[in-house]
RNA sequence: GUGAGUGUAGCUCAGGGGUAGAGCCCCGGAUUGUGGAUCCGGCCGUCGCGGGUUCGAAUCCCGUCACUCACCCCA
């Protein structure tokens, strides 16, 4: 019998749990700080919930699950496990939008499943924090948004986090303003994309791989590297600034007949929203951490505004990122609501606090402040009774679940002393002859081998005062 | 979906045609109210599964499954 659990899911050990509880923990403290409300969705939609939403890709990655009865036979499938958190919560809008505050700000901590092949830092189940503000179109939104993540990641002890920053309507404009053709936009969008990953050449010869002209490919990604953030690069805000008027410069005086004027325009008003999420930023937290990165695309189809990713030097993927998307929730009610939103990799903040040491030591500690030792074999009553007092008065207890076969065991002390250290219990309450007679508990500290007798109802008083 | 690598004790791994190994873990002892060291002893295996080659296969060949990594795509 195979014991793993089934691929690309992962049991948690209590350690585990205790470190995503502290990051999810931090995420959703910073999330309330804003103002953000939970919400939870369930685990299963109905499949054509999500069908459609995430593009050919996507939809191929859906679990879906087998319609009851006649369904298991034919392989027919009506429900599906949630994909994102995003794709729920524009349905939720669209059933309670009359429920709901006129700007719903939501965040949402939940797993989600992927039929995806696991991978290193991928998995078929894994957690998304999400953030959403529904209702408004005020860059406003933006800034809050990127300022909270930046509360997150300075709170859970990052230095180096850096938030890129681009716009789709930017993106949309220079492609239209080259002639390429709305097919073969998600290719480009992606190639810009691969520019974090591989060198020009590369991604020049990707993009001619799917069968784009040399020239078109070369000029696009040779464009695109001039404005390119690199990992590593911490750039002030001024430099962004610089960028921005010197894209806009080059693209009002191309006269070389590539910008047409809807794109031109397209292109001034994602200029006119980054201006004024930059300017927003500076009164935040997010004051110096915001980069523009012409290269930034993200895979998502349906963003439609300001789009930002964050990234670590020492991770190649993202630690998170988002975007505004005002047509998504229309899908479902009809209605265009606009919304924007940030979804933070749980996942991948674990893995790089990991490997650079980042928890609290209080974090892996132990399960219990103190352990009571069973000394007689027969008065377990006593050991529980001791077990009760010291729980009353808050502290967290373990006893030590096996009485020894007789009074004073051989060994069986030893093996009790050497369970609690191993648990990483810092202290042993002991009650043996000398103590029951006395009326005391002796107190051992375990890294110290030292004792200390206790009158009994002074014990918990005594180790309350210790930890 | 495509490609590569790895499957041997509970865990980490060695052995690459001739009796199945080490370390860690666990249990017991040296040490009868005091444990992290050391030493001694013990437990532990269909060598992933199926077939083939061979006198003989953990070892070579074919297939298959699982895991890992990379591509695609993504968090």
């Amino acid at each position: 019998m195979n014991t793993g659990p089934a691929r690309g899911m992962r049991d948690f050990l209590p350690e585990d749990v205790r470190r995503r509880r502290h990051v999810i923990g931090v995420i959703a403290d910073v999330y309330q700080q804003y103002g953000f409300e939970p919400l939870e969705t369930p685990s299963v939609e109905n499949l054509e919930t999500l069908q459609g939403k995430y593009g050919e890709e996507g939809d191929r990655l859906i679990f879906k699950i087998l319609k009851r009865g006649e369904g298991a036979e034919t392989g027919q499938a009506d429900l599906a496990l949630r994909y994102d958190l995003t794709v729920p919560l524009a349905r939720v809008v669209a059933e309670y939008r009359a429920r709901l505050p006129k700007f719903f700000k939501r965040y949402q901590v939940q797993p989600v499943w992927r039929a995806d092949r696991p991978q290193k830092g991928r998995f078929r189940e894994f957690y998304q924090c999400d953030v959403d503000a529904i209702g408004s179109r005020s860059m406003v939104v933006e800034a809050e948004l990127l300022a909270a993540a930046a509360d997150v990641f300075t709170r859970l002890g990052f230095s180096d986090f850096v938030i890129r920053l681009n716009h789709r309507k930017l993106l949309e404009a220079l492609l239209a303003g080259r002639q390429i053709s709305k097919s073969s936009w998600a290719d480009f969008l992606s190639a810009a994309d691969d520019l974090d990953k591989i060198d020009v050449k590369d991604a020049v010869a990707r993009l001619m791989e799917k069968g784009h002209d040399a020239d078109g490919a070369a000029s696009w990604i040779n464009w695109l590297s001039q404005f390119k953030w690199r990992r590593g690069d911490a750039r002030p805000l001024a430099t962004f600034n610089e960028g921005l008027d010197k894209f806009e410069t080059l693209f009002n005086t191309a006269d070389q007949g590539h910008p047409q004027l809807t794109a031109r325009e397209a292109a001034q008003t994602a200029i006119v929203d980054l201006k004024k999420i930059l300017a927003l930023c500076e009164f935040t937290s997010a004051r110096g951490r915001v980069v523009f990165d012409f290269s930034l695309a993200r895979g998502l189809s349906y963003y439609t505004g300001a789009i930002f990713e964050i990234a670590v030097p020492d991770l190649a993927g993202s630690m998170g990122g988002g975007g505004r998307y005002d047509n998504l929730i229309g899908m479902f009610s009809g209605e265009d609501v606009p919304a924007c939103g940030i979804s933070l990799g749980l996942e991948r903040i674990l893995v790089v606090m990991a490997e650079r040491n980042m928890f609290p030591p209080s974090l892996v500690a132990s399960s219990a402040d103190v352990m009571v030792v069973q000394w007689f074999a027969h008065r377990t009553d006593l050991y529980l009774a001791l077990a009760t007092e010291l729980r009353a008065a808050g502290l967290r207890v373990e006893l030590y679940p096996e009485p020894p076969a007789e009074d004073n065991q051989k060994g069986a002390t030893v093996k009790q002393f050497q369970y609690a250290q191993s648990r990483g219990i810092p202290y042993a309450a002991v009650i043996g002859q000398a103590e029951l007679e006395a009326g005391t508990v002796s107190i051992r500290t375990l890294a110290t081998r030292q004792d200390e007798q206790r009158p009994r109802a002074d014990v918990a008083a005594y180790l309350k005062a210790k930890i």
